[in-house]
DNA sequence: GATCCGTTCTATGTATACATTAGGCGTTCC
DNA sequence: GGAACGCCTAATGTATACATAGAACGGATC
């Protein structure tokens, strides 16, 4: 981590540290940025907070102000249930150009195995899945399957949907604590990943569609238990904190 | 025009011109832009070239190479497909969200009175058919749309998929010159933009996704017309020039 | 002859002084 | 008293000098 806040540039300092105060919360949405009160804070001149704001306004943390400057991006609980079903309805395109056009053999063969180590982890007894270990797994399942149909653009608007942390595929998996409660959850979700791949393999585009925007639904409902039973979890969830508290929405 | 030429700031100036020469296919994709040269051609100084790039990167237009510094990105004619692909995708969503959540009755209103206006410029004889007219209520039928389901986040996303020009739901719109070839087409288009609107204003969420993603696939055929028929037409498509013109891929 | 180290050059990274503009607040005139 | 004009200030916009890092080339040594 101290590899990061030490990165090579001072625009590299600049974007984590800014990055890191807007997912913890510690600049609430809506919030304008000064770049010289900014530059003044975090000690670096005004120059690289610029570039540095500029590649978060990219990365849709920020967004440009009408006369210049930038905004902390807000965003409600709607918003975060709209970017999930935004990230499933694009990994289910995923899912069906790969169906459609067809996967290559060793593409097909790469995600497979995943599906066979992601199978290792959960199972077995639930107090020994390895959450690191089916964590990492379960990225490299989505971002497989976003490789799959060999298309640059949606790949690539892919990697930007679930660049906001709250969006990515594994914002939601169980706490540690709380995995034996959620195993049930995990059995359905891996049974889901190898129904998707089995029906890209096929060749059952449609299927294989709705099977993906079925799999990212899980993400949802994991989010309303959190704000609907367990707020304490909010702060497990990485991002979560930059969602607005006084939503009148929240459940 | 000349006003975007003389927009107030440099960085703005640098903007346009860039944006202007990547679209033109005077610069083409691939290629490194270096700060120093670029500002020197443009007469104006580093700092506000490296804000248009900045910009255009966003945009989608550049990307930022490993090392600092940005490159044109370059677009096969695979890519504009998925461009068009993903654009329908995302059209489909905010149809199917609309139906699902239900617009508001303004909304609808609207919406229809657009698709009313649309109705005035197809159904008379092709000769009278106002280009002009019919391309900018297009453009605001599809912009009404995206706004139907009331979500900031798919708003956002489909005003960013649009952004490209060959993305646009106005790109392919049949040239004055070749409008009559074309009268059918648009008959059909039309067709469709009043049944997506009947489709989501009975709910019927599943049929409006598929209606607009159908609705989509025009523009595809209409770029596939153009490459394989009529490269002439490619000038006559903004930003088509830029579409690599030694692609295997091509038709 | 090949490899490794150093130097140099060229690109971006950074700081900062200065320019400019827009918006707020005050004053003045009607 | 209200509106309009103008100034002032605080923000971004711009230019530029200087720093630095990475790549390429050359020389020297093994």
């Amino acid at each position: 981590m101290d590899r990061q806040t030490t990165a090579k540039t001072h625009t590299m300092r600049a974007l984590v540290e800014l990055r890191k105060r807007i997912l913890d919360g510690a600049i609430p949405g809506g919030t304008r940025l000064f770049e010289v009160a900014l530059a003044d804070d975090l000690q670096i001149s005004r120059t690289p907070v610029r570039e540095a704001m500029s590649r978060l306004a990219e990365e849709g943390l920020l967004e440009r102000a009408r006369n210049g400057g930038f905004l902390v991006r807000s965003f409600a609980y709607a918003d975060v249930l709209d970017t999930i079903e935004l990230r499933g309805v694009l990994e289910g395109t995923a899912a069906r150009l790969a169906a459609e056009r067809g996967a290559s053999e060793k593409a097909l063969k790469e995600i497979s195995a995943i599906v066979r180590a992601l199978d290792g982890c959960v199972g077995v007894h639930p107090d020994e899945v390895d959450f690191e270990t089916y964590s990492e797994l379960n990225s490299e399942f989505h971002d497989a399957l976003a490789a799959l149909p060999r298309s640059a653009t949606l790949e690539r608007e892919l990697a930007r949907a679930k660049q906001l942390p709250f969006a990515s595929p594994s914002a939601f998996l169980p706490d540690k604590t709380k995995l034996s409660d959620f195993r049930r959850s995990l059995q359905v979700a891996q049974e889901q990943h190898r129904e998707i791949v089995t029906a890209i393999a096929r060749r059952q585009g449609s299927r294989a569609e709705a099977l993906t925007r079925e799999h990212a639904c899980a993400a949802r409902r994991n989010l309303e238990y959190i704000f609907s039973r367990d707020r304490n979890l909010v702060s497990t969830v990485p991002g979560l904190a930059l969602v607005a508290p006084n939503d009148p929405a929240l459940p």
